[in-house]
DNA sequence: CGCACTATTAAGTTATACATAATATGGATT
DNA sequence: AATCCATATTATGTATAACTTAATAGTGCG
């Protein structure tokens, strides 16, 4: 090839590497052929003569789009279109211990934020088996919440069911997502120490107003049983 | 099927591509290495060299790094640590046209749910200042809710605010990256039809809330702001 | 008809060469 | 000696070709 002719059109774009066009250009391409999910995409030197660039720079692009799940390949069969999963990249840089200590909080404050205002997509989604279900889990809890020692298992199961009531998918991955960020700034340095335990609402309170109560009063009940984080934030 | 004659090298006729160890065998690398942000790298001939790899499959490992935000490169310099930004390619992802309807509509959901639940953040974190630049964002609109019309503009300003004084950088990014999503399922045919419009808390509403209220009635506001939102939903 | 063999195909991988841009080196001029 | 310009060096960026592997299709044989 031509190594002359190469910088023609490339002038404007200055510090973006031929992948980075390649990437934008195929996702547009794909937007453009109307491909659905499952479709199977041109070979990729189809598509290196088609951008004008070489196998390596498709590879390279191509491989962006595969870890955000865009797309996916098999021996012979080609690439196919598939569903992006939004959150499945973002879990593997959720390493705590590469995050910054500020993103950390903020991963903190985003659960709390998060749980607190899902209170009307439960209420609109909630079944009574689902509450059925939620009674089960916290059944072996004790009615003292003064006594109730943090289990980290139950907790999981409590809170993990009720983003499942949601129904939003997207958000049950976040909390898996999460969870654990979540669980290692709790038990960090990050905050500060872990207040006196008052009187809060308990699990099984929360439940008592998922079958009673309204959105905003569950809401509220779920700032309450938060009290002891928000302490250690403020 | 002979399984007897498999065990060997099961592991290894797994799915996983030679990239996909390299990069994370790369990242053990780095760990091992202690290597802090800014820190450069071994050049990618090293690297080929000692994990026993093509300078392809290393800079194809490398290139899941970069869109990351773990490493940056550049020309000569190297390529070097860099603090991951957990956002940035959740971003790109964010192609209105290839997420599923569902996604869409979680993420429609999502952004309700955190601005229901950021109440706690903003009344800890917001000062006089905050709410002087609020009111003066809400100047313009009309008292009359009823004849509020829908400023694209004016939302993100007044809603972006509202992220800001959180103090919540990855909820910032959040919005950033939700807004657009948001404006698209909202013009888009996925949800029902507008509904009649109703009286509802306008901003101007929350800011007075943000100045006299408190979390709890704030949260309350919130949802009977986004109101329209939920009715097209449920 | 059914089974096994092989031929083909497309991605996975390697190797090499060259381009580009930033940096370092060295020497010439003042 | 200090400044400046040309050149060499270096590491990433890009291109190309060849080879490997696994899945599929096709073919021929029983």
């Amino acid at each position: 090839m031509d190594y002359a002719n190469m910088h023609d059109d490339l002038r404007l774009h200055e510090q973006t590497s031929l992948v980075d066009k390649a990437e934008t250009e195929l996702l547009d391409f794909f937007q453009e052929q109307q491909y659905k999910t499952g479709d199977v995409i041109p070979k990729e030197v189809e598509l290196a003569v088609q951008l004008g660039v070489s196998r390596t720079v498709i590879r390279e692009a191509l491989q962006r789009l595969r870890m955000r799940g865009m797309v996916e390949t098999k021996k012979k069969r080609g690439t196919v279109i598939t569903n992006p999963d939004l959150l499945s990249l973002l879990e593997k840089t959720m390493y705590p211990g590469i995050l910054a200590d500020e993103t950390l909080r903020d991963i903190f404050e985003l659960r709390l934020v998060l749980e607190i205002g899902m209170g009307d997509l439960l209420f609109e989604r909630i079944t009574q088996r689902d509450i059925d279900e939620l009674y089960a889990i916290v059944a072996d809890e004790p009615v003292n919440t003064e006594e109730m020692i943090f289990n980290a298992d139950q907790e999981v199961r409590f809170h993990g069911k009720l983003y499942e009531i949601t129904g939003n998918h997207t958000l049950m991955r976040f909390q898996q997502m999460l969870l654990p960020t979540f669980e290692y700034v709790h038990k960090s340095g990050l905050l500060k120490k872990q207040v006196q335990h008052k009187k809060f609402v308990s699990h099984r309170g929360l439940v008592d107003i998922l079958q009673h109560g309204t959105a905003e009063t569950f809401r509220n009940a779920m700032r309450n049983h938060f009290e002891n984080h928000f302490q250690r934030l403020f």
